[in-house]
DNA sequence: GTGAAAGCGCTAACAG
DNA sequence: CTGTTAGCGCTTTCAC
């Protein structure tokens, strides 16, 4: 910047003005520096001015993975928010692993990011205590269950889940089974097992007929297997529900290969709303999440409140729903 | 940092030691050090180390969109390549626009990454002076078709799709169409156009069908607008070749609406190999790119560039395969 | 409208 | 094994 400052006959600090608030340069003035820039080829060191600034115009985020299209979405949301406000994305996964996430803040925080959106609402003890300790705008997505750190958007998987059982109980259906993925750190697919589980409840439905896939990631000869397993424990299900559309799609393959018409024989539903739920035959029943909503929201709660604007909410519940196609009466 | 240092009764310096080169500090110190940083929640500012290291670790990365579970792939290798070594991933999206490409790409250098992964081996002529000045590694990704700036990382998409139309020539088809994405700013499909077309005059099979979906984001629908366009353009074909499988699936729905038995009357074949290619009903005949291990490969010349060791090569070419499935003969 | 001085929080380089 | 000095490249603050 001092090269540039000499060939334009000024001080450093004109240049960074020049940059940043060119309005309080002189035009001539501006341009001379302009052309010194151009001459010189140089590109500022925003890594200098923020330690100076103490604002780094970073935001930091994390997700499970960056291979599940949901998530894929939310990224996306939020790089639209920011990305016009000239703010940059920090990102990494923590492969549903609470001990990658704690490692991943804590050495995020090192970078000083003005603000953390993070996938889930359940976190280590220290996560949760480094996390209070931050001082800047946090945000949980995904999942509203709970008690945020600081704000959270997402939607409720428990009533999501409910609200599919209940669907399928009105469609007729009255013997459920639920295919779900791995459970460890991933209070979402917890939560929608707990939800089916309380549908049951509530309808009378007798006990649950779960299987859990273990494997990652998730695949669609999985949920093949899943309704073998699901037949197994009892044959007399007609209606299959899935944490996600990759299973439901396994289940429909399976079900085609054993001549179980569907829908009749058996109601299949799945969660997400992928581009595959609308490729099958017959389409898949399912959830819709708003994941792009999910992160433009929490962005947009983000830049507000780094502008001090009033905050929309600590938590902002968006809503769900239920997609009925036709795997399902 | 000097809170820590007086609480643990040293310098800062020491402290700095501790935290980067814990053997050359004394156990006992250390041990008061990591106790002091219990105590005061300190948590290193690395803006600061940056700037005085002049290392910032941090590795940024370009993709035309976050939506495409491709390029998601493709984050991921890198992700997983650079995280055990200590890098953070800058991302953000291009969103096929070479003017946001050139601003992102001044704007992230202005954090001093310590490489840069670009999608595509086009890029403006004013990205490229930046670049080259950058001195920094630099891997161009998913095409290796011309002239790197650097290093690239990818497969021929002018080969790939040689490779299918010779693929389902061989499989007796004879008049073959084709779908496409937005051409601009997309050198990768503009190169699977002349690979498809270079294809029919090899084989003698007539002059190009081909049709241009502008529409972005990628739908289903549009394939299914797609084989209409076709079949009025020319009643004759008998196969259709898609840029990706996304239209691939929309004109075999199309196909299904029209009676038109696939793979008999109408061959399908898409790009990608994405989780819907194994979902359609018949599945669907498509090239796979090795989308991960672009990604993987490109971090790992980057690293391997950053420790000084031998490179791999300025271009590595990655093979694509095409899998024949049931859409096709 | 522009400049001078000081300092952001850390690490390189050298000393002991 | 630990400390001292200097400085990374900017911006803040206060002058003028």
């Amino acid at each position: 910047m001092e090269d540039v400052a000499k060939l334009a006959g000024v001080t450093k600090m004109t240049v960074s003005r020049a940059l940043h608030q060119p309005s309080k340069v002189a035009e001539a003035t501006r341009e001379r520096i302009e052309w010194a820039i151009g001459q010189t080829g140089f590109v500022a060191n925003l890594n200098a001015g923020s330690l100076s600034s103490q604002k780094t115009r970073i935001i930091a985020a994390l997700v499970p993975t960056f291979q599940h299209a949901v998530f894929a979405e939310t990224i996306q949301g939020i790089s639209d928010v920011i990305r016009p406000r000239g703010f940059h994305l920090l990102v990494a996964d923590t492969q549903h692993s609470q001990r990658e996430e704690h490692d991943l803040v804590q050495a995020f925080l090192a970078r000083r990011p003005e603000a953390l959106v993070l996938t889930g609402i359940r976190h280590s003890a220290a996560t949760r205590n480094v996390l209070m300790r931050a001082r800047i705008p946090i945000v949980e997505t995904w999942e509203t269950t709970g008690q945020p750190i600081d704000m959270a958007v997402g939607i409720s998987n428990f009533d999501a889940a409910v609200a599919m059982v209940r669907s399928l109980h009105a469609a007729g259906y009255r013997r459920i089974g639920f295919v779900n993925g791995r459970l460890a750190n991933n209070e979402r697919v917890q939560l929608r097992a707990k939800g089916y589980e309380a549908a049951l409840a509530e309808l009378d439905m007798g006990p649950p007929v779960e299987v859990v896939i273990e494997q990652e990631p998730v695949r669609i000869e999985h949920g093949e297997r899943a309704l073998a397993e699901l037949l197994a424990i009892e044959p007399g299900i007609d209606a299959v529900f899935c944490a996600n559309d990759i299973f439901a799609a396994g289940v429909l393959i399976e079900s085609r290969r054993r001549s179980i018409s569907v829908p009749d024989r058996l109601g299949i539903a799945g969660f997400h709303d992928l581009d595959i739920a609308r490729l099958t035959t017959p389409q898949l029943t399912t959830v819709k999440v708003p994941a792009y909503d999910i992160g433009r929201l929490s962005a947009q709660m983000v830049v507000d409140r780094l502008d001090g604007k009033p905050a929309a909410g600590p938590t902002i519940e968006l809503d769900f729903s239920i997609l009925r196609r036709g795997s399902t009466r």
